[in-house]
RNA sequence: GGUGAUGUAGCUCAGACGGUUAGAGCGAUGGAUUCAUAACCCAUAGGUCGGCGGUUCGAUUCCGCCCAUCACCA
């Protein structure tokens, strides 16, 4: 059965390099459209640049260049960034192109058809100095539950508290640092609390297509029920409408018939999709779009629509986008393939410890992408579990996997086959290859890669990868060499060899399509292909001269890697809070957008002296201390510190302190821990108590100072 | 805070509809070998399957709570 799909993944904004964290979903993409291909389906593969939003333009304001300079920029980096990864989209375009504006327009247009848009005036933060209208993460102040400064517009980072930008106190534009004002506008809504939508995403979220594949993965469709609720139960949907336009000034689209409305990029960007296909099929001429494209003639044609895309926006595509293609008359996905972040060491990609690796730098220091492949797709599941990038583990696994075990079938029986045999094959020995046969026949490598789970085809090539080095072990063909008359033998397990070898290129070819094809010339075969009966390479075969087919990685490759990307300037930079945070909220969207794990900025195993001073130890006086009801492992203490009233804290001390018997104590407190606010009241401080980090010893215990020490004073 | 997930050998990960000795690769140790960019082959050691409690004849596998890590909250 050849299967025609259309796949994508997910457009990176651009707004920024391409890095390491972004090819996770990239190679597992194209691993698996390579894999289809190999199978004899017919796959278009598409991705494109998602270019509008605030963000855009206000970089190209700070650059001094026209957004279309700015996206023209990163279209080229980001192009050539895939392309050295071995992704290899068959169109990369833009969402800022004439086929999206259409496309845009059109879904628009139907949707105000079928009544599903609406407009509504809402109130919204406006900077009077830069004349625009304010997204919530370009406005700061002071949280209004804890009061912690320079927070962002939709929560504060201190106490976690989530709210409206027009709750924040004393806020101002992130933009001119302004105060913002108040301003009533009107917005377009895609009315997503409809019932028709609620109805058909409960229905599309947690069903199957018409290959019988969960459209959603388990974890994902279980997910989405957060959003959708069950059917039946009253108030149990929480979709609320979905503001879809945003006002002038922005770089995007304007919407038809509402001068100074702009399409909000979230609407346009998965459109891009779409538009990024017909862009393809123009230049070639040979695909009919609307049997991908159009409900019905999509059906009619029995043709797929595959998304890969990271965790992060699977709102957007679980929610907003089938919901618009279905009451726009165009075909809903066929499934949504949902991956999750990268860390590496198991941990936040961070600029100070130089993990935060680019793509770009990646090639440019000398490493094989194809390591990168291998080891991510070893690390593929199908699941929406984050991927750890180990880099240990990936020396050893690229060492011991393709170098030792892999490439070294080749290495050690080549040499006989072209200097003692001309380089012209036997024929195989039929006992030898039977496994290879039937793992052939059984089909479970390539099952594990359609459901995206290479992790376990791998396991499954290199235990075959295994069976052939035992093979060529047992039948030592070093031996045979040196013994008159056997050459036969020898010529038949080199023979061999090199069809199990074969093999294995196959299997591995959608994951290491330039180490394939380089094998591909070495056997002088035609391109593997995944089709049709088994068959050993044929006596007679005559194969080029071997030359070394990979390296190994080497830990100071991988250092240097590291230094490349270290950021030395990290700890100043976050010393430099304004800049700093302005800018790391201008890379929200993207950050969003895209598969990447937030940068951790901390990570110096020292502290100098001035960061220890800015914590306020004081000596306290337990004054009271109560249990506080409805919480399990809280006291209510009443601290003084010498100061007018006593401050209250919360502390975790339940299980090891009865509170009758804190009663005035003397003890250690965090006196200038922001405030935070809590279920039971504020906490203004922190008591310090130690315990096993581990937590193989239970208990909690809380400091004493000598004799002396009086309620207030410091502790340094 | 709410919600969803994860926690299995030194490392990276499988697995178990609950049931005799919990698996793989890497790493470690010992041996064998020299065709192969010291690769490969054989063998050995390593885990109270995060903690506590419950259901059960029996749980690491089911349920509850706790701890830790991660993500999302449009």
């Amino acid at each position: 059965m050849s299967r025609k799909i259309l796949v994508t993944n997910a457009l990176p904004y651009a707004n920024g390099d391409i890095h390491l964290g972004h090819l996770v979903g990239y190679i597992q993409g194209d691993i698996w459209v390579r894999y289809q291909r190999m199978r004899g389906s017919t796959v278009h593969y598409v991705c494109a640049d998602d270019t509008h939003g605030t963000p855009i333009m206000l970089r190209a304001e700070k650059e001094g260049i026209p957004p279309e300079t700015l996206i023209g920029r990163v279209h080229g980096e980001h192009l050539r960034d895939f392309t050295d990864f071995g992704v290899a989209f068959d169109n990369y375009h833009s969402t800022h192109s004439p086929e999206n504006r259409a496309y845009a327009e059109e879904v628009y247009k139907r949707l105000t058809a079928a009544k599903l848009i609406e407009t509504r005036s809402i109130e919204q933060f406006y900077d009077p100095v830069k004349e625009m209208f304010l997204p919530d993460r370009f406005i700061k102040g002071e949280c209004p539950k804890c009061g912690a400064a320079d927070q962002y517009g939709d929560n504060c980072e201190v106490c976690g508290a989530a709210y409206a930008p027009t709750e924040l106190k004393n806020p101002y534009s992130a933009v001119s640092g302004a105060k913002p004002v108040l301003k009533t506008s009107e917005h377009y809504f895609f009315r997503l609390s409809d019932p028709r939508a609620v109805a058909f995403l409960r229905e599309w979220t947690r069903g199957t297509n018409t290959a019988g594949t969960r459209r959603l993965q388990a974890e994902a469709a279980n997910k989405m029920k957060e959003w959708l609720g069950e059917e039946g139960q009253e108030g149990e949907n929480t979709l609320s409408d979905w503001d879809i336009s945003r006002d002038a000034p922005y770089f995007g689209f304007e919407i038809p018939g509402a001068p100074c409305k702009y399409f909000y990029v979230w609407l346009d960007a998965p459109i891009g999709y779409l538009a990024s296909f017909r862009n393809l099929a123009d230049k070639r001429g040979d695909i009919v779009v609307d049997d991908f494209v159009d409900a019905a003639r999509a059906e009619a044609a029995g043709t797929e629509m595959v998304h890969f895309i990271g965790k992060d926006i699977l709102y957007f595509h679980a929610l907003f986008w089938p919901a618009m293609l279905q009451f726009a008359g165009l075909r809903t996905p066929s499934q949504l393939c949902v991956n999750g972040f990268l860390t590496v060491d198991g941990a936040k990609m961070s600029k100070s410890r130089g993990t935060f690796i680019t793509a770009h730098s990646y090639v440019t220091e000398g490493l094989n992408p194809e390591w990168l492949r291998y080891y991510f797709a070893t690390k593929s599941n199908g699941t929406m579990e984050d991927v750890d990038l180990n880099l240990d583990d990936l020396i050893a696994k690229v060492n011991s996997d393709l170098v030792g075990k892999y490439v070294n079938i080749a290495s050690r029986c080549a040499g006989f086959i072209t200097k003692r045999f001309e380089g012209k094959l036997a024929a195989t020995d039929a006992a030898a290859t039977a496994a290879f046969k039937e793992a052939y026949a059984a089909g479970t490598i390539a099952q594990a890669y359609e459901e995206r789970d290479y992790g376990r085809a791998l396991r499954e090539i290199m235990h075959l990868a295994d069976l052939a080095n035992q093979y060529v072990n047992d039948r030592k063909p070093w031996e045979l060499a040196k013994q008159d008359g056997r050459e036969g033998e020898l010529h038949v397990v080199c023979s061999t060899a090199l069809t199990l070898f074969r093999d294995l290129t196959l299997y591995l070819k959608p994951v290491l399509p330039a180490l394939a094809a380089k094998v591909e010339t070495f056997l002088a075969i035609a391109p593997l292909g995944w089709q049709g009966e088994w068959q050993p390479l044929p006596a007679g075969h005559l194969v080029n001269v071997y030359a070394h087919l990979m390296t190994r990685v080497e830990r100071k490759q991988i250092d240097a890697l590291l230094e490349a990307n270290r950021d030395s300037l990290a700890p100043a930079a976050a010393a430099a809070a304004p800049d700093t945070k302005a800018a790391s909220s201008q890379q929200r969207h993207a950050e969003k957008q895209q598969h990447a794990a937030q940068t951790a900025e901390t990570a110096s195993p020292h502290i100098s002296i001035d960061d220890f001073t800015k914590v306020d130890l004081r000596i306290a006086k337990i004054v009271a201390a109560e249990h506080v009801e409805g919480a399990d492992k809280l006291i209510r203490l009443q601290l003084d510190i010498g100061e007018d009233k006593p401050r209250q804290v919360f502390a975790g001390i339940k299980s090891a302190y009865d509170p009758a018997s804190l009663v005035g104590r003397m003890t250690v407190m965090v006196a200038n821990l922001a405030p935070r606010k809590m279920k039971f009241g504020m906490s203004e401080g922190m008591v310090l108590a130690a315990s096993d980090p581990d937590g193989k010893t239970g208990g909690l215990y809380i400091l004493s100072p000598d004799a002396g020490a009086a309620a207030g004073m410091r502790v340094k």
